[in-house]
DNA sequence: TACGATTTGTCCGTATGTATA
DNA sequence: ATATACATACGGACAAATCGT
């Protein structure tokens, strides 16, 4: 049996026909859509159906819907949080641990950071070195440098030495993931300031352009923390232990 | 200053309601949420409302709805496809190349075939060569082995030897974009057979348990994937600018 | 500051299609 | 085969936000 297109949501339809447009460049980030009066009467159905539509395309990350006047539904690229929080949401169904995410971590980023160190220029040192003292000033300020932007920041701008899109976006997600761990497990003083030593260490491999101690530090970084996060890990389940016996 | 809550559309505070309920384990997949009429009272929004953030929250794979008799709203988890999706929509307008899908695999796929070969069960080892021969089917019935789902279950299946759900979407994604440009570029059957070959190989060191091997295979069974594939690219390329000056 | 124009956000009422029992 | 429960779809009305004058 053959079904008729009919027998379908109408909102598939307009989802699949501007989902298409744009990724077929026909409808290009930033370009406004016609208003909901008109993409009623283009579509043929009504604004209920319609804006069931474009919600969704708002979720997916395709449009945004601004009011008022001159507002409207926008095309804008799928953008990375997004993505991010898309593979955040899968994740959560597949009892992620911290080796998981730190078994990628070493896979990739210790050649990352070599790249880095062969490639980077004077400029991008010093955009990492700003990175960096950054990290530090935060750590004076709040006594821990978990959750903070900067800290992810110095990992995926290492990431960015390898021009490839995938592996920033793959790091994006590990990293972020893996903050989102840390600061539910709130490590102590002494987790950040092994951070930042470590940081420092890869930094001044890759200012020197050694390769091969830059891929050594980071690997040796990833060890460390994945250990001592298993180890307040465990801590905590003890205490959650102690606390259910009382 | 702080934000009223009415000051924000009604739907994302019912989208974020209910993502939270799922996130912390208070809906489980499976459960039906109450019927619309239900929701509608319990939200004090109406149906219009409520009905686009059903329609977000099912476009983010939190939701399935079915319709008629005892259908309704069922909580499911956030599946591969949806995933997989969100992230080819983003990376397409990120320029991704065959190069850099290619990157990724070399640092991986080397890895996770020497898992394999130190890991697989016997059971394991069965199913790998199962699939296999259903490559090879494929490939006699139709010449080609390129788009079909089997030659991509090879790679996955390696991935799964990790034991990490990270591992095996990362790899999904990179061999099921790799799959789609391949389509365009519509490979020939010299193309199939070296891959074949190449999988045979791999799947010897597995079973022979030689880590060693399997590493070395895969690393070269990717290579050149990658350099036939641009080899292909270009060869259209110039076809296409030799049309374009007819 | 204020007002009008534009455009989305929200609500109500009603009718139709679809799956289950 | 009929009734029931449920989502899907349409139309009209008003509120709220935003922009320009």
């Amino acid at each position: 049996m053959f079904h008729s297109a009919s027998h379908d949501k109408m909102s598939t339809h307009i989802i699949r026909q501007v989902r298409e447009a744009i990724l077929k460049g026909q409808l290009l980030p930033g370009q406004s859509l016609p208003p909901e009066k008109d993409l009623i009467t283009q579509f043929g159905v009504s604004k209920h159906t319609l804006r069931e539509a474009l919600r969704s395309l708002e979720a997916m990350g395709f449009i945004e819907i601004k009011r008022g006047a001159g507002g409207g539904p926008v095309v804008s690229e799928v953008d990375m949080e997004t993505t991010r929080d898309s593979i955040a949401n899968f994740l959560h169904f597949q009892n992620v641990s911290v080796r998981d995410l730190s078994e990628i971590r070493k896979i990739m980023e210790p050649y990352l950071a070599r790249l880095a160190a062969e490639r980077f220029s004077a400029q991008e040192i010093e955009k990492l070195e700003e990175i960096d003292r950054k990290c530090r000033k935060i750590f004076e300020k709040k006594k821990s440098v978990v959750g903070a932007k900067e800290e992810i920041d110095f990992h995926i701008f290492l990431a960015q030495a390898s021009r490839n899109p995938v592996m920033v976006m793959v790091l994006d997600f590990v990293n972020s993931m893996l903050t989102d761990l840390k600061t539910n497990i709130k490590p102590d003083m002494e987790f950040s300031q092994h951070v930042l030593d470590s940081h420092q260490k890869i930094f001044e491999a890759i200012k020197a352009g050694d390769g091969d101690k830059a891929q050594e530090c980071m690997l040796a970084h990833i060890c460390d923390v994945e250990r001592e996060l298993e180890a307040l890990r465990e801590r905590d389940e003890k205490q959650a232990k102690i606390k259910q016996a009382v």
